[in-house]
DNA sequence: ATTTACATTAAAATAATTCTAAACTGTTGA
DNA sequence: TCAACAGTTTAGAATTATTTTAATGTAAAT
């Protein structure tokens, strides 16, 4: 895992020390070939089944807003009881499969971008996000 | 306050006995004129101040679940720590200032209807809302 | 009026997240 | 190299939001 060294190289450039918890979970997260969406529970169960060390919970929850304010991830709301971390940072849309619970990212083309109309006096746009919550067709609206 | 019998009749149609709270609940939230957002926390304290009754919590939770089920109320999530729900259940978009923490609602005509150029295999869409954070010019994307 | 099923309630339970304070560890610079 | 500092980790306690429980109350059906 050579990753180590680039991992160690961006959170010192961040100003965040690169301790060992950090750099395990900067493993967990950004060495897969594809980005992905987890909770701080599917997180705190990949790194108990992956890794031979134990991170304790309020490291995980530490890291993840340490990670989150540096903009390494970003959280997502679809309902109030689940809140989704993404390592897709950029600004993109998301499907959310009401079924299964699944969040599915909308690349670029998906959609077209999005025309507003009205401005707040006084107020920039930071961010423009689409929702698309999906179901089989029997299924009712939640 | 002859809307009583209006809600009377209301939650009687929708299977929901129209007990003395949910009554009140009831003016709280669809008397006024426009429709509004509130958190739970919120209405807690609208109820307790406007009302010479106190209302259980629990019984808050019970009848504004019992109110979404029924789609008098929807849910709305920007971010993990507030759960909003809202008077207005017409699909629309909403603006949310960062700085304030301030929701506000899209008309139609504020945004042009999003073109959605990819489907999801087996499923519907049931559901697509545009969310446009806001804040001051000087103020960092959250 | 009685019964029954649904509602309300306070209090306890649970779940998610944050705080605390002590122990630990990168980093800096003597 | 090593001491010292500041930032980090940790277990467990605390907090907050929400749900459950079980007893009591009440609307509606008989």
């Amino acid at each position: 895992m050579s990753n180590i060294n680039i991992y160690t190289e961006k959170l010192r450039e961040s100003g965040l020390r690169p301790t060992r918890q950090r750099l395990k979970i900067c493993e967990v997260l950004f060495s897969p070939e594809k980005t992905f969406h987890f909770t701080i529970n599917d997180l705190t169960k990949i790194i108990e089944n992956k890794l031979s060390e134990k991170i304790s919970l309020a490291t995980v929850y530490n890291t993840i807003h340490a990670f989150k304010k540096k903009g390494y991830l970003k959280e997502i709301s679809i309902n109030a009881d689940k809140s989704y971390f993404d390592t897709n940072v950029t600004e993109h849309h998301h499907f959310f499969d009401e079924d299964t619970n699944e969040l599915i990212d909308c690349s670029n083309e998906d959609i077209d971008s999005v025309n507003i109309k009205r401005n707040i006096t006084g107020k920039k746009i930071k961010s423009v996000e689409v929702l698309i919550k999906v179901a089989t067709d029997n299924q009712t609206q939640k």
